[in-house]
DNA sequence: GGTAAAAGTTAATGTAGGATAAGAAATAAA
DNA sequence: TTTATTTCTTATCCTACATTAACTTTTACC
């Protein structure tokens, strides 16, 4: 089990030692998905905080019309839940679905809730991270709010410019939230307008 | 200094003992805001957490076509800051404003960190409502791309329905992301499906 | 390496919501 | 109570983006 990464991340929010540090990756069970494959369908109770330690997750909704809207990625280094579920235990709008085979960590919610009692700085850290993404959202929905597709794209890219070689269009289009169809003639309009 | 409410909203979440209540509240500022008064204006350093005890603030901010977007209304019970800013400490695209006349009490982002240290329950408690803010967050960020204008105002009454007539339509209208025209014939609209 | 499936493109037509303007109604300040 | 300001409404025209459909290209996987 790959723990570095995870350990890293942590340790550069909160300072733990390394009896706490082998406990905590003792809750973590390791598991591998793969391309395609589900690790959290519409409907379900979400029991876990998943962390990345390879490949690439979506968290995306279905609407009314069929229509796929993505809320987040997670790549390598990321944590992914769907935080509704994930803090009521009721069930979630999320699906949660593997892009490539991913590598993930699982922390169960009983047993982060357990974290908190054991080593309180935890209650920190997932606050710190909390906070931050929560501060993302709100930039996102102002943009969603303020600026036209085009500048929304552009700010994709600038916020996540390894994502844009590796994701396809069509997952991008339904995160900034326009059509693949759009999407493609807005590129070629962009394209244009450079020159 | 009115602090039972405060105090009421943090103890539903964590235990306190007298002391540190007593401690807590020692750390507040208590001030008040005219109609149209800003607590907070684009470009400035949050410095403060500010929670509403009366009255109700208005989260915004200015396109680059000189139109406002509402981020979030703070009315009695409710926290507010510009999070980018009070986290960073650099400065910030939120304009806080109130609408009428406010009262609020303040929480510098010092004696916040100091809070922390002091009383670790108080990491828990900012964890929990920030968890729970970003769950809104994350909801409104999908309603804004699956739902109609319409269907986003539905939600809008349903959820904040002491807020619907309270707020002017202009507020509303700027929080569900369309312009006060269209708003007003979306409402005629609505009327002559209804009957 | 072949083939089915998925992703991407292009073009024509349609629509939710924006821009502009101008007046009516409500509210606040004096 | 009056006046000034802000908010709300209505109508017309306009645009960013959606829908549909048909096609091309790329990718996954047997």
């Amino acid at each position: 089990m790959s723990t570095s990464l995870i350990i890293d991340s942590i340790t550069r929010h909160i300072q733990l030692s390394a009896e706490e540090k082998e406990h905590f990756v003792s809750l973590l069970q390791p598991k591998i998905y793969k391309r395609k494959q589900f690790i959290l369908e519409e409907g379900e109770i979400c029991k876990y905080s998943t962390f990345v330690t390879n490949g690439c997750l979506r968290g995306f909704t279905v609407d009314q019309n069929g229509f796929e809207h993505v809320l987040n990625f997670a790549p390598v280094g990321w944590w992914i839940a769907d935080m509704y579920s994930l803090l009521t235990q009721k069930p979630g709008i999320l699906n949660i679905e593997a892009l490539e085979e991913t590598e993930v960590l699982l922390l169960s919610k009983s047993r982060q809730e357990k974290l908190y009692l054991d080593i309180p700085q935890f209650e920190r850290f997932f606050r710190i991270i909390t906070e931050n993404s929560l501060v993302s959202y709100q930039q996102r929905l102002i943009d969603n709010l303020s600026l036209t597709a085009e500048e929304r794209y552009n700010n994709f890219c600038r916020r996540y410019p390894t994502l844009i070689t590796t994701l396809p269009k069509k997952q991008i289009a339904a995160y900034i939230g326009v059509t693949p169809e759009f999407f493609s003639r807005m590129q070629h309009h962009m394209l244009k307008g450079k020159k």
